[in-house]
DNA sequence: ACCTGAACACCGTTCAAGT
DNA sequence: ACCTGAACACCGTTCAAGT
């Protein structure tokens, strides 16, 4: 692990490149290209270096992916105003948490890791769990109540954003439009009646009410 | 696209292999070595043939992927018993998804696809919606409702599963353990107060409260 | 029509050597 | 201590040719 802040002694030859010059390099290609094209090699290039001197920063790029993350949520992650009313707070700071990752559609290849994203997370988890607590939860159920609200805002992230890169990939009609296209309405009348809303449907943005719903199935069941 | 039951003439040579014959060695790799050693190289080995005569029969790996994903859904998702009552019925249809998905890892980098899984996954889906349309919802809002609940559901399986993956991969101290080793109570002092108790709380397997309050929520919003 | 071999254009990472 | 070059052990897929 390299050790920026140490003392320069005479050993050595002096670093050319730092972790901090790999991770904006890095941020530079994902953010004009993708992750998809974010490779050792080329950013590598992108610095003008060679894939192995990365290495010297970075423990893999696994880590490297990490990292991008943090730098991520420490540029964009803001503290929003919170509301008073401790529902409210939780419903808020969900969603600032939400809309940070859902402008950041690579973030699904890493957002899976645990249940925290980064450092610059801890703070909105902090006053989901506070708010949860405030209205009247014990901390077992606000723990788990802030896990099924992470389920619940990941999947959202994870089932939306890939859903666009895939319709991005290829014009032919997608699976869910085959599948609809053949329903048989004597097995699945529900599904058809409702099939030639169901695009419509299901393009709109229900992020937020599905999040009070949930919110608010929590706090009933207490 | 090969048409295996079209009739057979003397034009060309008769297949060695067929589309089943790929699915069933794809099952049979990802069961034994997981997903990521599905290859397409290691696939051609596996029936004894070589890379490019896979192509004849499966358009590309991703497509490969979601027939294996179709293959298991007919294999593992068999109807269970609803109960009469609509809210219950909604839970146990999506329990049954839930526990299908969950016993199959593998799946998280396939499942993102879109709303539908599979065929086989729609008579589940016609359960929900009817269920909640049942409960008094409009189709609108059961459109959406199952939205949410596939969001919760997607969302516990990846981060469930991709946090299970790399607890096996090292050994090191997770991020969770190093961040919660370093909390500043005055600024955190919710998360302080859980934090000796994060870990076995989130490992608890509270799936199905979580489901049940946002069924609840959903319902109540009606 | 179905299959093969060779090749293209890549990957992440290790290893031994240079300065 | 930091960086380089060459190599290892892979990928998915295209293309031209064989039967």
């Amino acid at each position: 692990m390299p050790q920026p802040s140490a003392p320069r002694t005479s050993l050595g030859r002096p670093p050319r490149i730092s972790r901090e010059e790999v991770v904006a390099a890095a941020r530079r290609i994902v953010d004009a290209d993708g992750v998809n094209r974010l490779t050792m090699r080329r950013l590598a290039a992108e610095i003008g270096s060679t894939p192995m001197a990365l290495y010297h920063h970075v423990r893999s790029k696994d880590e490297l992916l990490v990292l991008l993350l943090d730098d991520y949520a420490a540029r964009t992650l803001h503290r929003p105003e919170l509301p008073e009313e401790p529902r409210e707070r939780v419903i808020v700071a969900t969603d600032a948490i939400h809309s940070a990752l859902a402008d950041c559609p690579w973030i699904v290849d890493v957002l899976t890791a645990d249940d925290l994203l980064s450092t610059s997370a801890l703070w909105f988890v902090e006053q989901i769990i506070d708010g949860l607590l405030a209205c009247g939860l014990t901390p077992r159920q606000a723990v788990h109540g802030y896990r099924a609200i992470w389920y619940y805002t990941a999947g959202e992230i994870v089932v939306r954003t890939t859903a666009a890169r895939r319709r991005t990939d290829d014009d032919r009609p997608t699976y869910r439009e085959r599948v609809f296209g053949e329903l048989d309405p004597s097995e699945l009348p529900r599904l058809e009646q409702v099939a030639d809303r169901w695009a419509s449907l299901t393009a709109e943005d229900t992020y937020l009410d599905g999040l009070r719903a949930l919110v608010d199935g929590l706090l009933a069941s207490r």
